[in-house]
DNA sequence: ATCTGGCATTTTGCATACCATATACCGAAT
DNA sequence: ATTCGGTATATGGTATGCAAAATGCCAGAT
């Protein structure tokens, strides 16, 4: 007799509670639009439990994990509310969004393969004719966010692309508001070409530089023209 | 009548149970040598919750906190251990380091005053003789921390040096360990030296790819001479 | 009319009780 | 002797209860 050998991957998630509810809210959070209104949105730790149909001790312990995360902010005795950035945090993100994405290009020229760096192309083969970004800007948002993601991706640094994850999220609503903005999308595009063009020829200092370029364009931009945010 | 204007400033940190248990359990895991068993340590919450006289929920939370700051590991229906990082994982930590700390280069040689700059100067004032260094090799790793500490706070970026807080901590143990070895110590002040002296000269570039250069110097050489992690 | 002080209400923070599951132990069968 | 199955125990996940604290309201005083 021999023992079966079958390749079996262990299944190693009971998923709980908590972590449905984290990440319920979590898209809930994200996807509204945290700047609309003027006052803050509380999240009543009672009323997400009743909603939900769970008790409190779950709910508190999701948003524990949004507080960590700054998704969301606790006042102790007060509650919980929805974190708003305020335009110096933002402006922070963007800075160390810059030195992250910056070191994955790096990474990408001297670690990944040709045909990874060329599915950066194809993202954007459809844009291609002129006046087509602005035409289709929700579209190429997307291609947009998909792109940035896809540089972390190709850095294969788990780290980089967790440390930066969070950080997309919190810049999304912000970018989806500014990325429409003037022509910045088409600039967008034209950078990114560029920066795709260093990656292929390997050139790690220019990848660099650019990708650094690109970042610190949008803190420029959102320094100076983003006025609705403290 | 005048309205007597003290100049207070708001107290608003009715510290709680939570924060306090966070802080302790923090404490304890940076401080012990997470490495040195073979055997992972569990953290038994009804035993936390006995030996701090609280309850489990408290604890439960500030474990929350700690998972979510990775220094912490917990498998559900199995319980919380303190999570001990790959190789790999140190490697990447060190990579994240390198591009934040770049970044922070970059912005003191654009933000920060001379007198800034020079408080960097006096912290190894005192090892200017060779052979300083190595015979006071703990004290020297310790102005070496607040080396690094300073750059993050001299760029005057709050996100940038809260996002290294943790990866501070996490490779404290293993910087302690690894800043002894050879005649790393001696490299290590020459390189700060010439680091100041780009900021100095606010030469961003350079200030920029030496303090890089200087982390990633620290990840070859734990990837090369580091056998005991996992 | 406005301000202050106290009471009521609301809501969090913490404690405890309960339930589901994972592990350990032990005996029986092969 | 080893392995399998069942039961017991331990432990984490969830629910609920209680008390402290903060807010809001209302009444009374100035």
């Amino acid at each position: 007799m021999v023992v079966a050998n079958l390749s079996l991957k262990a299944i190693d998630s009971p998923v709980v509670l908590k972590d449905r509810i984290y990440h319920e809210l979590k898209s809930a959070i994200t996807s509204m639009n945290v700047y609309a209104d003027d006052d803050e949105h509380r999240l009543d730790e009672r009323q997400l439990s009743l909603e939900l149909g769970v008790s409190r001790t779950p709910v508190r312990e999701a948003l524990c994990r949004l507080e960590n995360e700054g998704f969301v902010h606790t006042i102790p005795r007060r509650g919980a509310f929805v974190a708003r950035k305020t335009k110096k945090e933002v402006l922070e993100m963007i800075t160390v969004w810059a030195a992250l994405e910056s070191m994955a290009a790096r990474l990408i020229t001297e670690n990944a393969n040709a045909e990874e760096i060329a599915t950066l192309r194809e993202m954007f083969s459809s844009y291609g004719e002129d006046g087509a970004v602005q035409a289709r800007i929700d579209e190429y948002s997307e291609s947009n966010v998909s792109f940035h993601q896809a540089l972390f991706r190709l850095s294969r640094c788990d780290l980089l692309s967790k440390t930066t994850a969070n950080l997309f999220l919190h810049m999304r609503s912000i970018r989806m508001r500014t990325i429409a903005e003037k022509d910045r999308a088409s600039r967008s595009i034209i950078d990114h070409m560029y920066i795709i063009e260093a990656l292929e020829a390997r050139d790690t200092e220019l990848a660099e530089r650019l990708v650094r370029q690109h970042s610190l364009d949008l803190r420029r931009h959102v320094e100076e023209f983003v006025d609705w945010l403290p």
